[in-house]
RNA sequence: GUGCCUGUAGCUCAGUUGGAUAGAGCGUCAGCCUCCGGAGCUGAAGGUCGGGCGUUCGAGUCGCCCCAGGCACGCCA
């Protein structure tokens, strides 16, 4: 589709010209031209606007300048074009020919698992940094989706020629880890039988951290009460982010998402670099001192509040970390950076940006999305709420276990990709949990890889019959003549545009959403038409390629998302 | 109070740089299996695109003002 864009696009650009020189168009230059793939066969394949545009600058009416232009088209230079015509109030509509279905066909069948993909970000490193939840817990729903949009994400900056990565950043210093280790030592000093001991304010409730610290007291016994308090909740902190990273880990694992770097807060720390960036801030005279503490001037940057960065302490806050760990990113040579960030942190973005700001690194080289909430529901619409410390949320893992009780662990794992792709990412999710393991229709997921089955379906049955796949150029493509036929491989030359602009936009969703329209072309297809045809021969070929096509395209498809195309179902 | 996000069919949501008659799934109702997998297909009903004003040939899309909902506003990360 981006091909035969780019040709009718040099082809109207001439017509236009000579319409110009010709005098029979009275404007300076050739403008822009807008194409959008029509709504409708009735409009033809592509249509434009462009003699819309041109009317107030011309003075002449809309229809009168689509004529102009199509007299000057010399359809015999190009052969993908069939037919223009002038619709409506001025629209020229492009019919494609034959010769084009045939060319996307061969160009998908010989290009196979490498269709879809681009250059455009060839020479380009990229890093997209998600997830990232403190190490105190077990990853949450909102974790999950940022994980499946993030991995997505890379996937399509890959394909379409970007060298890009994940990495997340291990908070494993400051505050929160401190009552992390706190909050261990009393759940280890209650295993030992001390009583009246209460997790201490802003600390962690959960009951996986009393089972941690009884593992711990049943291993280790009473053999750290003989460390001071300071020793132990430091010993328990660093115990317990090893332990809890280490979960985090084999969740993502099981959700397919393998990142490339692990960065640690507290090595960010220890190396030096947030000391020299405060004193870069000192020098650049970004800083102030007020009621003990060192603040940022944010107010200068357009923000309406100044920050503190140093705190009365003396300790950092932990923009400093996070500022130094961003020009990490920079010093490793990154083209641009990705952060994606939970709901809970959209008032950080702005600080964030203009920290990046006064590190003197570009506007656009930092870009920040935010991954909103997820709620789960029933089909009756209840929700089921999820509470970050209440000691019982609803974790990732129990989300996988529940779908996996009902559909297996590897369609689990498809479904609850799937339903955190299909929304875009600053939209609320409501994530329906019945839906989600319906085997039937209604689920979207299985909607596309039951399209994808069937295919395979066809290829195992002609086998059966000793029909194989020929080469497409000795089959006489030109047998594809029904309506759905067309339709099927025009939706079929989109899949490019659509997976540059999804990588582009950071707009994931868009994926899910192509697959599933594709799947309803083929499925009416598969049940008007017979592929397989022993009365029929050359045209059972010729429709051979095609479910070759359609496969190969909803297999890449589901390969970006990182959810399986089975065979069978 | 300030900032960000959202508001499209009964429900959940798509809608690429402004383009022709605003789409899909679920739900509801009515149909289709001697035939490559019925996890499928066909059809119907369902809309003041939150409201108003503006920009222009043309607005769900852009601008301004309201209304409603969500979230964030710590010397936590």
């Amino acid at each position: 589709m981006d091909e035969i864009k780019l040709e009718i696009y040099d082809i109207l650009k001439g017509a236009i010209r000579a319409a110009i020189e010709s005098g029979e168009l009275p404007i300076s230059d050739v403008p822009e031209i807008p194409f959008s793939p029509t709504k409708t066969p009735e409009h033809g394949d592509i249509a434009t606007p462009v003699a819309l545009g041109l009317a107030k600058s011309a003075k002449m009416a809309p229809r009168a300048i689509a004529e102009i232009i199509v007299k000057h088209v010399d359809c015999d230079k190009c052969p993908h074009i069939r037919d223009l015509e002038i619709a409506g109030p001025g629209f020229i509509n492009v019919y494609l020919s034959n010769e084009w279905l045939d060319d996307t066909l061969k160009t998908i069948v010989d290009a196979q698992d490498a269709y879809g993909s681009g250059e455009i970000g060839i020479g380009k490193r990229v890093q997209i940094e998600f997830v990232s939840a403190n190490p105190t817990g077990p990853l949450n729903i909102v974790s999950g989706r940022a994980a499946a949009v993030g991995d997505t994400l890379v996937n399509l900056l890959n394909a379409v020629g970007y060298e890009a990565i994940r990495e997340y950043y291990v908070n494993d210093a400051g505050g929160q880890v401190e009552r992390l280790g706190e909050s261990i030592d009393v759940r280890y000093r209650q295993a030992l039988g001390e009583k009246n001991l209460e997790i201490p304010e802003g600390g962690y409730q959960g009951e996986y951290l009393q089972e941690f610290a009884q593992t711990i007291a049943a291993e280790e016994g009473d053999a750290y009460l003989k460390l001071s308090q300071e020793e132990r909740v430091e010993l328990f902190r660093d115990k317990g982010v090893e332990h809890l990273l280490g979960q985090q880990k084999v969740s993502l694992e099981r959700f397919r998402v393998n990142f490339d770097v692990w960065t640690s807060e507290k090595a960010i720390r220890d190396s030096g670099k947030p000391d020299e960036i405060i004193e870069m801030f000192r020098e650049k005279d970004y800083l102030y001192e007020a009621e003990g503490a060192t603040w940022f001037r944010m107010t200068d940057f357009g923000d309406d509040k100044d920050c503190v960065v140093i705190r009365t302490n003396g300790e950092y806050t932990y923009f400093v970390p996070d500022a130094a760990y961003h020009h990490d990113k920079f010093d490793r040579g990154f083209d641009k950076v990705i952060d994606l960030l939970g709901p809970d942190h959209q008032g950080h973005v702005t600080r964030l940006k203009n920290f990046v700001k006064a590190l003197g690194l570009a506007d656009d080289w930092l870009e920040v999305d935010i991954i909103q909430q997820v709620n789960l529901v029933d089909s009756d619409g209840n929700r089921r709420d999820m509470s970050k410390r209440q000691g019982q949320f609803l974790t990732l893992d129990s989300l996988i276990d529940e779908l996996a009780d009902a559909v297996g662990e590897r369609f689990a794992v498809d479904v609850a990709r799937y339903f955190f792709l299909m929304r875009a990412n600053n939209s609320h999710l409501d994530f329906n949990l019945e839906l989600a393991v319906t085997q039937a229709n209604e689920n979207p997921v299985f909607y596309i890889q039951y399209a994808h089955a069937r295919c395979c379906s066809i290829f195992q049955q002609g086998k059966e019959q000793q029909i194989e796949l020929k080469p497409s150029t000795e089959v006489s493509l030109a047998l594809l003549t029904e309506a759905h036929e067309h339709e099927l491989i025009r939706k079929l030359a989109e899949f490019p545009a659509i997976v540059l602009s999804s990588a582009e936009e950071r707009e994931a969703h868009r994926i899910p959403h192509y697959l599933h329209e594709l799947a309803g072309i083929f499925h009416p297809y598969y049940n008007q038409h017979r592929v397989l045809d022993a009365s029929n021969m050359e045209r059972t070929y010729a429709r051979l390629i095609l479910i070759q096509s359609v496969q190969t395209v909803l297999a890449n498809g589901l390969r970006l998302l990182g959810i399986s195309a089975p065979e069978s179902m």
